[in-house]
DNA sequence: TCTGCTATTAAAACCAGGTCCTAATTAAGT
DNA sequence: ACTTAATTAGGACCTGGTTTTAATAGCAGA
């Protein structure tokens, strides 16, 4: 009663559908020389779903992927704003921001927070940003708490430049460099607006 | 001959399968109120695969694309990736990245597209936005579609310079330089120093 | 040798979610 | 009334399975 060959197809027919989920049970007879039922067993014994199954989960986990982008609109608290001079806001790291791996937050919320807050600041009916230096200190991980102080500090007919600073507790994380577009009375661009939306 | 009932249901159609792909046609016969048959016309006319089909096509996208990278970490449908050498991705400007008023595309979330990909572009399993230097070119609307393309110009043992360039047809509407911190322990990795422009 | 056990294979019924084809019915335009 | 487009209905067939029930092969122990 030869045991390991059972076993051995065992790991082989997980390895086979692992590098390939593609494949189906008829396919698997062929590189395995083992019947179809014999086939069906295993993946019943190792927990394998069918092939129709699988697909739909790799579709599902792509799937929330796309759709839970969680960058809306305004991203963090503001807590406090003195338009054309500066601005606070706070934004709390969680589970959808994060590399799962690692548990550090993706560069693009940190700087999403500044951004939005960047642009907030502006008091113009249209505010864009137009370019941005900025630099992330250190990582930030699950569960922090981002407090975010945007600064104007200059601010022209058409272009305003803001540093915002954003802090863990007393640590500085990151920081950035703003230069802002506003529209100073319709010119320059093609499309103005009223004030983006506010919570 | 009301025409008009079936261009709009042709409409809904598209809508509810893409917002939900995961839809049967028996559902659909439920939720626009016609036969099963008319559905299966319907999407013979417009084109719409199967849910399976439609599923398998999710997963293979999801699977060749990204098949080391948890995908769901990155914005964007990777089309291409050549580790440590370039990359593109595809990012479609959707209701919820634009300022509601302006139609125009909030500036995080195309720099989310292309931080993703420069991260995305790092051949390692830690790779971390270090700082960016960026610039918004000209702005992003609703409903277009930004390619970004991210080429490596340098790779060190602990930084990578990454170069990306996003485009909508074939104006550029962003570039921005980035640094990306590697974890540099792992691999050894000590093939790539400088690259050429590719497209 | 018979019994018992595992592993394998086979066969048949059934299912979801369709395609493909033919035909009937309905609605509406002129 | 006649024509045409749109819709509905029905049945055969397909893939890639599940589930169940049975038969068969191979070997071990008492």
């Amino acid at each position: 009663m030869e045991r390991l060959p059972k076993r051995q197809r065992h790991q082989q027919l997980s390895r086979l559908i692992e590098e390939n989920p593609f494949i189906t049970d008829r396919e698997l007879t062929r590189q395995l020389k083992v019947s179809i039922q014999t086939i069906r067993l295993d993946r019943l014994e190792l927990g394998i779903p069918e092939l129709r199954e699988r697909l739909k989960l790799m579709a599902e986990r792509s799937y929330d992927s796309v759709r839970s982008l969680p960058l809306h609109e305004v991203i963090g608290d503001i807590v406090d704003l003195q338009l054309d001079k500066s601005g606070i806001s706070m934004f709390e790291i969680r589970g959808e921001h994060i590399f799962s791996r690692t548990g550090i937050a993706r560069g693009h919320h940190v700087f999403a927070q500044a951004n939005s807050l960047a642009v907030a600041v502006i008091n113009d009916e249209i505010a864009l940003t137009a370019s941005a230096d900025i630099r992330f200190v250190r990582q930030v991980k699950l569960g922090e708490k981002c407090i975010a102080k945007a600064y104007v500090r200059s601010a022209g007919r058409s272009k305003a430049k803001v540093e915002v600073f954003t802090y863990v507790g007393e640590e500085m994380v990151f920081q950035g460099h703003f230069i802002i577009y506003r529209s100073a009375g319709e010119h320059g661009i093609e499309e103005v607006d009223e004030r983006a939306d506010r919570d």
